[in-house]
DNA sequence: TTGAAATTGAATATGATTATCAATTGATAT
DNA sequence: ATATCAATTGATAATCATATTCAATTTCAA
């Protein structure tokens, strides 16, 4: 099959937690408890938080983390290599895990759904038309626009 | 053929200007020597102008228009359906004429060239996924990044 | 246990864009 | 041509997300 939903996170993340420690040490990094608290509410959120919601999940936990620790922390996160900054023009950057298969997004203008999807032969053909144009691709953002099923359908009532 | 670079401005933008004009009296506002200047400058700039490439480009012209008013000008080209903007992830917002016909583009991560390209395939199978998630898609993004032909050969010497 | 180095949180800075506002200008009616 | 008045301008301040500064705190290897 060409096209399917990303895999969830492994079993509750063990495996980044460990990459993360690693990056840590080689880095000669210092594990906090503000970086596992924050790391923990990435995982148990949905997939696209942004700074903010996150943020909030944390300071259930602990009122007092500071928003640039999130910054931080994502800032980390993101330079390991362990997720990925997407921005869907909503002016915040959502972030996801990275390391699952590579993937675009549908994204819903009305209610903010996300889904995501796979196609190998949109990728081959961006392929093609790059090498046409002298182009080796390193890396694309493909993002389609619309309204999803269900706000089709209820498009006057509230969200 | 699905493929090609979009066509350039009319003859020197009459069309445009005549369009921008009727826009302008329609909505009760004004011409003014700055909007000319601004709107000439974008029509002799190349495609995907930044504001501060087109705040440079009128100041040669009279350095007293200010930055504001170039932004309020871009803004009104993009409510008037003439001009749009597009965000190469480079923090600024890049503006091209509109009504040309739809494109995507393919833009060199170290040079910042910018090639514009169509190709029906992929759109069309961007309906297909779409509407497989129950998704109607009104307008997506689609960007290649990578190295351009060049990029690819110096690519260890200066820009 | 110690202490240097990393981290934190609050406050401040940043950079692109927008809003404010007094002064100026453009379109229209005289 | 002149008066009139709303639209426009430019300088400056405000936003908003994110980055940076820095003194106080915490981590961890020795
Ligand atoms: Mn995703
Ligand atoms: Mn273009
Ligand atoms: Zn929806
Ligand atoms: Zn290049």
């Amino acid at each position: 099959m060409s096209e399917g939903p990303a895999p969830a996170y492994g079993t509750g993340g063990q495996k980044v937690r460990a990459a993360l420690a690693a990056y840590i040490a080689q880095k000669g990094l210092k594990g906090t408890r503000q970086r596992d608290l924050i790391v923990e509410a990435f995982f148990a959120a949905r997939r696209h938080v942004t700074v903010e919601e996150l943020l909030e999940r944390v300071r259930q936990q602990d009122p007092r983390v500071g928003a640039a620790t999130v910054y931080r922390t994502m800032k980390l996160l993101v330079e390991s290599g362990l997720a990925s900054a997407r921005q869907f023009g909503e002016g915040q950057a959502r972030y996801e895990m990275a390391g699952d298969r590579h993937h675009d997004h549908l994204i819903c203008t009305r209610c903010g759904t996300i889904v995501e999807f796979e196609n190998d032969r949109i990728e081959a053909m961006q392929e093609v038309v790059a090498r046409r144009h002298g182009f080796s691709v390193t890396h694309h953002k493909m993002e389609l626009y619309g309204l999803c099923r269900n706000c089709q359908r209820h498009g006057d009532r509230k969200v």
